[in-house]
DNA sequence: TCGATCATGTAACAGGTTACATGATTTT
DNA sequence: AAAATCATGTAACCTGTTACATGATCGA
């Protein structure tokens, strides 16, 4: 369901193909929804069916041809009226939380070492987040409110972020505590 | 995938039925995982198939037949072998975020009414995990490793919702400025 | 020459949602 | 008298994942 409306958001910003999509949803929106370019191509096929956008297959010497997708004025409005519904901020699901109702089973060993790669990977994104944040983002003020929109969900990513690393913090404690009883 | 985990988790700790297990998941996973009694049923009966639970069918005078799973050795042993595979913190599916790039679309005062909805929920969440908190983790230090570890899932669920508290005082702060101008 | 990038998909399957269905007991 | 609780599910549909498929160009 959102991932439609994630994509008429994408197209009502800037026209593109699927390939271009894959893209800025693995880079500018890994933050908020993630897509696999086969959901993508088959997600837009059903919007192209229903009249919410419009392609033009362009053809190119040296490469495959390409098709760009817009969103048309229905496809607008749709947006709009579910950009008029309540939703919700987030969806749990916390594979790795489960782990912790099954503490007692776990291997001490390997989980320290999974802890560690995940403070890695989101100590990872945290810094790729605050370098689009210096390189994007300085003069916000200057900004226009389109970019000052998007900005805050920057900041829903990295406040999250550093609230999961304060968290693995305490994770690490914990496990420190455990390894002297 | 990983409600297959969750509910081998949630039988390892302590046999139930499938109406137990919704409810289990509705308040104390609540944080981790959501699942509708549906999907509950449907994956109990999977679980039933591929030997990794057992059942026991159980009469009642005056209310329904239920039926009390158990999780078998082999299902333990598969639960086992999932815990020691890497998992991610979390899965990104953040609809409300959706939004912030179609900034130039939304009705602005529909949108404020949305946000402050939005902090009632989360801040009513967090208050509901901090009388859990006060009533079964006040003296962390006599608990079972087993409840120590419940604590920190539970822990994990505080801190991302003041996270996102702090978040929405940004979001509201920016909206008073688009007001202004 | 090997892997990455550009560019698009199909097919099978697994996971998840919504609507519908039943029926007794207990609480408001 | 109505709503909530206990207790279990089926069926249809939609969403998402994994595996497979093709083929050219470009940089190391």
């Amino acid at each position: 369901m959102s991932l439609t409306y994630a994509l008429l958001t994408a197209l009502a910003e800037q026209s593109a193909t699927g390939y271009e999509l894959n893209q800025r949803f693995k880079e500018r929106l890994a933050n908020i929804w993630q897509a696999s370019h086969q959901q993508i191509y088959k997600e837009l096929a059903k919007l192209l069916d229903r009249g919410w956008l419009n392609v033009e297959t362009i053809q190119q010497p040296d490469r495959p041809d390409k098709k760009v997708y817009e969103i048309t004025p229905i496809g607008l409005e749709a947006l709009k009226q579910w950009l008029n519904e309540p939703q919700s901020l987030f969806v749990e699901k916390n594979p790795l939380l489960i782990k912790f109702f099954a503490g007692q089973y776990l291997d001490l060993e390997l989980f320290k070492q999974e802890v560690q790669q995940v403070r890695l990977n989101l100590a990872q994104k945290l810094q790729s987040f605050s370098v689009i944040q210096q390189l994007y983002f300085q003069e916000l003020s200057t900004l226009s409110s389109h970019y000052q929109w998007q900005y805050l969900a920057l900041r829903y990513g990295m406040m999250s972020l550093e609230a999961s690393l304060k968290w693995l913090d305490e994770v690490e404690h914990q496990l420190k505590q455990l390894d002297l009883t």
